[in-house]
RNA sequence: GUGUCCGUAGCUCAGCUGGAUAGAGCAACGGCCUUCUAAGCCGUGGGUCGGGGGUUCGAAUCCCUUCGGGCACACCA
């Protein structure tokens, strides 16, 4: 569908060449004085110098053509030279009859789906979400969804730290704690037992303690790299015992994000690609990509435009070991061949940039991936406390992400139940949860990804001005008055879209009809900030539109009926743009 | 040191391709609930867009320079 600004531009275009200029100066942007204009149009100043003409002797000639069509209410030439362009009521109201009956809200679709994969999440296995998680999750989740409402195809995987010495410390520690278990004898032939010799929280407090103790201890260090390599080797014992840690780590995992409303399509990991690294490496020496420097086996990414030199990108230690890049590279391999993905994108903490682009080189100039295959790194920022430092509990600790949840659904449940004391129990929960998320999300995503934030527990839980509780509220308040507005027999879905009579409801359909230019150019851009920042002033267009105009006392029935059909747009539109953010909103709060 | 990102109101941040008086929220102050949810709305005060040059008819936005800060800089991920 064509948007509101092609449209006025393409007419604005033509009364340009019909005056005798360059169509090109026909672009029209949204005012940024909405004091006297809904669109302007700077052409006539561009064009001044070419043509050799006061700009504002362009802009009236410009002007001139356009009087009397039907699209515009006015158009005006103004003093330097701009055009200032209002539209007509029925003009706007039109487009968002269309745009209503589109698939996407107006959103264009490619002519064939981009299929995508996007790695984010990444937590490792028997350790707790931290709020260090959180970011990844979030901005991974709202951007899938953005690009999938965008036309693409997208795969999230969450791409899970399963297979480094991690694992043999929690297996040599196990060994220390339960040395009987089954999976430590090597003389073992039986069954090894369905049931995990340990529960998550059990786990949770195993790599801490080993982990610590391998930093102390050498010896111990030295067990814990031998188990893992054990490990790796496919020792039975270990690798049941692996299982076991997975599967219980998993089981929590996916409660947690489900938690968060965020979920993947593919639950992958380092271990995974295992099996393809030798080939993987091989494959390398032998298209002499890899080359051996310092000992260590690497792949030269340096190119001649870098501002500073570019590290070359490791592929084996010294010691012959695989490390990240290994896993990562043989990841991007495992995945062009099983997806055949045009696109990769990593939501990834962008203290990893350079590292990163390592890779992706490496990915480039050893064709594991196609020239065309695009390689997107959305490097986020540093959730800080309000001191500025990055996030710590009052012990100095880094907080759970369950706890911090946790904490913020407490706050929202008293809030509510005082609110509305007749609610039940089950309900106050529900709603209290729905507003927790929308707090925590849009206080992260409302902010640029690549920037740091202050997470401001009070601020996010004050719900005042730009916070996913304001949306929340604002959505309910539609629904409120849809309800009752159908108790009172009406039918909303019946209701048809009148012109606006009034700024302020002309306003709200201009607002409403710059939903897609917000959604297209987060996904471009990768930035879900865009899709916040226009339901934020959406909902202040609506707020404002709200108090000012009597919806269900509106004694003449047309214009009533006109009134409703603008909510539910307005409706569908919020509830369409927080669903793209990742969140979804309570029946009352 | 090199590279990179950032520096906008007291605080937290928007500002997408340069355009007319730089916008929000919080905090401060003043209004608005017997009428659709006051988690709201309306209004007031508050800014040399770090500093200095330059390009342009026009710069928070582009270029240079300088100051201040964050981050990264091959065997960690």
């Amino acid at each position: 569908m064509e948007k509101i600004l092609e449209l006025i531009s393409k007419e604005v275009s033509g009364a340009f060449e019909a005056a005798g200029y360059d169509s090109a100066l026909g672009k029209v942007t949204i005012s940024n004085r909405p004091d006297l204009c809904e669109y302007q149009c700077n052409g006539a100043m561009a064009g001044a110098k070419q043509y050799h003409k006061a700009p504002f002797m362009i802009a009236d000639e410009v002007a001139e053509k356009l009087s009397g069509n039907e699209m515009f209410e006015s158009v005006e030439s103004v003093k330097p030279g701009f055009l200032n362009i209002k539209v007509s009521p029925d003009f706007i109201r039109s487009y968002i009859v269309r745009m209503l009956h589109e698939k996407k809200l107006g959103v264009t679709q490619p002519g064939h789906q981009p299929k995508v994969i996007m790695d984010y999440g990444g937590p490792n296995v028997a350790k707790p979400l931290h709020v260090g998680h959180l970011r990844s999750a979030v901005i991974g989740e709202s951007l899938k969804r953005i690009l999938k409402y965008t036309g693409n195809d997208v795969t999230g995987d969450i791409h899970l730290g399963d297979w480094g010495l991690q694992m043999g410390l929690i297996i040599t520690e196990l060994k220390e704690q339960q040395p009987d278990l089954p999976y430590f004898d090597p003389e073992y032939k039986g069954q090894y037992p369905k049931e995990a010799p340990f529960t998550i929280s059990e786990l949770e407090q195993i790599y801490p303690k080993a982990s610590a103790k391998s930093k102390e201890d050498e010896e111990y260090k030295a067990k814990a790299m031998e188990a893992t390599k054990l490990l790796q080797d496919g020792n039975k014992g270990y690798r049941a015992l692996w299982r076991h840690i997975l599967n219980v780590s998993v089981t929590d995992l996916k409660k947690n994000y489900k938690n968060l409303n965020v979920s993947f399509d593919l639950w992958k990991g380092e271990s995974d690609v295992h099996d393809v690294i030798p080939g993987m490496v091989e494959y390398m020496k032998n298209h002499n990509y890899a080359k051996i420097s310092q000992g260590a086996l690497v792949v030269d990414v340096a190119e001649e435009t870098d501002t500073k030199e570019v590290p070359p990108c490791m592929i084996l230690k010294s010691d012959g070991a695989s490390l990240y890049n290994t896993t990562d590279l043989a990841t991007i391999d495992t995945r062009m061949k099983e997806y055949h993905p045009d696109s990769l994108v990593y939501v990834v903490d962008k203290r990893q940039e350079l590292y990163f682009t390592q890779v992706f080189r490496c990915a480039r100039k050893t064709k594991l991936v196609l020239p065309e295959t695009e390689l997107h790194f959305v490097g986020f920022g540093t959730m800080n406390g309000k001191d500025g430092k990055p996030f710590k509990t009052r012990q100095g600790g880094v907080p759970r992400l369950e706890n911090l949840i946790a904490e913020i659904d407490e706050k929202m449940y008293n809030r509510i139940k005082e609110g509305t004391p007749d609610i039940s129990e089950e309900e106050a929960k529900d709603t209290a949860h729905k507003v927790a998320i929308a707090a925590i999300k849009y206080g992260d995503l409302s902010n640029q990804p690549s920037k740091d934030y202050v997470f401001d527990v009070d601020k996010f839980t004050s719900f005042e001005g730009d916070t996913g509780p304001y949306i929340l509220y604002t959505i309910v308040r539609i629904k409120s008055i849809l309800k009752k507005y159908s108790e009172e027999g009406g039918d909303a879905k019946a209701a048809l879209l009148r012109n606006p009579e009034t700024d302020i409801e002309k306003n709200l359909m201009l607002t409403l009809s710059r939903f897609a230019d917000s959604v297209e150019s987060a996904a471009k851009d990768l930035m879900p900030n865009r899709v916040c920042a226009y339901i934020y002033e959406l909902a202040n267009v609506f707020n404002s539109f709200y108090h000012g105009t009597k919806i269900l006392s509106e004694p003449d029935a047309d214009k009533k009926s006109g009134y409703i059909a603008l909510l539910n747009t307005t409706l569908k539109v919020l509830e369409t743009g927080i669903d793209l953010l990742g969140f979804d909103a309570p029946e009352r709060m």
